[in-house]
DNA sequence: CGCCAATTGACAGTGACTGTCAAAATCGGA
DNA sequence: TCCGATTTTGACAGTCACTGTCAATTGGCG
């Protein structure tokens, strides 16, 4: 399961990763080369596209375990209805963004400054909007699921909100409660505008 | 104002457009050099970059004058609340759509088909967001505006709405009436998905 | 040790995009 | 209608992201 290969590769991975971002906080992300990366780490540069097919993947290496740690988190959510049970579970996934909220930080700069990160950031997001999708549209308990245009404009404002929600977070510099501020997103998507502005 | 320069300036943005259109339809986004596009328009491969700063630029020349479009029909709609003004607005601009719903659709799977244009898409929607925000956080009338945050998440879900009732719409070949399609979509945010989920 | 399969490096190539500068076209006034 | 100023264009060279290919290397395993 996990040989010297294995080993090997989640070196690689992370040492690029690692090299890339001192690089990238050092002189933003089109002022460093794939080539220069793949120098530092010692490795071909084809080896780093073997690693991460764009350049852009490279900053995001925990992309794929965050979407799992939402399946999990899902399975585990009572939920009272597809929605809350969607939220609980978007809001277990917000601790994995404050435990590191220094270099999350330093990252949003980093995608704000290029365009190709923030395109790929948002290429990103399509992937949650489809496991948010599905979620939605499955019944929990005796509630039933959404209907499909219902779960998919669903799926499509909950990361809307989620991406409002970190942008603020991070412009205040990480300082406020992420969980208290998703809440008050979701409660919008959950309740409306029209409650909202009624009560003001 | 409008000399022969500018004319000609009028004519070559959109031969470059208009062919390049037609080969990307044939033989999909990637599938086409800008250096033919350039060609087949009888400019040199510079000229196009000077027209389209990007080739992806070339699919969407609509974008800004739809914004445009936008910021007029916001002025004009009455509008109860913030969120009614902008989604009347929203709903105007659909029409931009319908009417032109073939080369829409088409353009829509050309667009899906291509990471690049997904991504070059998904970017000029954050100027969509930017406008939406601020026309929510403006008063109307006797109504206050959205405060701040409230606003950021709005505008960001009500871009993820539309977003996903255009999927719908194109998927469906554009027969379903996207206007009313639209409709349904943001009584979703306005109402949240409480009032959906009881009413079944 | 020695064979098999996975991983890597080297090399060459394509295509998007940019800087630069001189040639050509348009404009605006005399 | 001709001329100088301004704008637009073409030609050329260069950088960099990314890809296909294939031979060399390396770890896995009996």
């Amino acid at each position: 399961m996990s040989g010297l290969r294995e080993r090997k590769k989640q070196q690689t991975a992370d040492d690029l990763h690692r090299i890339a971002m001192v690089l990238f906080f050092e002189r933003g992300f089109e002022g460093v080369t794939a080539e220069e990366i793949a120098e530092r780490a010692e490795v071909s540069p084809r080896t780093f596209y073997r690693y991460y097919p764009v350049k852009a993947a490279v900053v995001f290496p925990r992309h794929a375990a965050r979407l799992e740690a939402f399946a999990d988190a899902l399975a585990k959510a009572p939920g009272e209805t597809p929605f809350r049970r969607v939220r609980d579970a978007l809001l277990s996934v917000a601790t994995d963004y404050q435990s590191r909220a220094e270099i999350e930080w330093r990252t949003w700069d980093l995608v704000q400054a290029s365009d190709t990160l923030t395109a790929y950031e948002l290429r990103q997001d399509r992937e949650w909007i489809g496991v948010l999708q599905r979620a939605l549209s499955e019944p929990v308990g005796s509630q039933p699921g959404l209907r499909a245009f219902e779960a998919r404009v669903m799926a499509h404002a909950l990361i809307g909100a989620v991406r409002a929600t970190l942008g603020e977070w991070f412009e205040g510099k990480g300082e406020e409660d992420l969980q208290r501020m998703g809440e008050a997103s979701f409660a919008l998507l959950e309740q409306g505008v029209t409650s909202e502005e009624r009560d003001r």
